[in-house]
DNA sequence: CTTTCATTTCAATGATTCTTGAAATAAGAT
DNA sequence: ATCTTATTTCAAGAATCATTGAAATGAAAG
């Protein structure tokens, strides 16, 4: 992964409503949520609710689906290991201190 | 650590100028380097890279000292590591499938 | 084929972030 | 005191991101 990717993906876990999505999902498992339940969920319009989504699913964070009337999004685990891995190995050079950190 | 701070630290990391910081910090080891050197090896104005600076140790990312003239930087794997800490236990709920993937 | 439901898209606006270069500050050297 | 070096701060402008509500789309039901 390029510094600019990772950037990308950084940014768009930099907003709350953007993690907040992301652990309903997490809590939704492998099945996944529909657009309307997340955004009953996290409490936000369904219009904002889209507009986080469509950012983590065009970077991959999330996948997407339609099934009949609903969209419905699964978390991508894949994605943010491979970010977290970048953060660890690339940036930060594999330090034993950082691994110790968590 | 709750979602609003780290939406904070994920936007600090949303910058590939900013991961290029992390990077020279990182090599530069536990006695850091000075802004400019700092600049100098990234490539960008002074101004810029103290504006990136500015971000990384308001967060706690880095941490900066004067000596002399200099300011010194030093990379704060702490921080780094409370942060993805946060990304796997919290928002992924100790996901063991995230666990496989970094 | 019209209605309803689920969601997205769009345009407008506001807010935040980034970049630039010039001026200000801080510290040591002359 | 003045000069030079190192860095930050500031203001202006550009660029990006977020929010809102209304209109558009897609799919099923009546």
């Amino acid at each position: 992964m390029i510094a600019e990717d990772a950037a990308r993906l950084f940014g768009v876990l930099s907003n709350s409503d953007r993690l907040d999505v992301i652990r309903a999902l997490v809590e939704a498992g492998p099945d996944g949520m529909s657009a309307g339940d997340i955004a009953r969920k996290i409490g936000a319009s369904p219009s904002k609710t889209s507009f986080h989504l469509a950012a983590l699913s065009e970077t991959g964070i999330a996948s997407k689906e339609r099934r009949s009337r609903s969209l419905n999004y699964q978390i991508n685990f894949a994605a943010i290991g491979a970010l977290i891995n970048f953060l660890m190995e690339d940036c930060c050079k594999g330090s034993a201190e950082l691994r110790r950190c968590c």
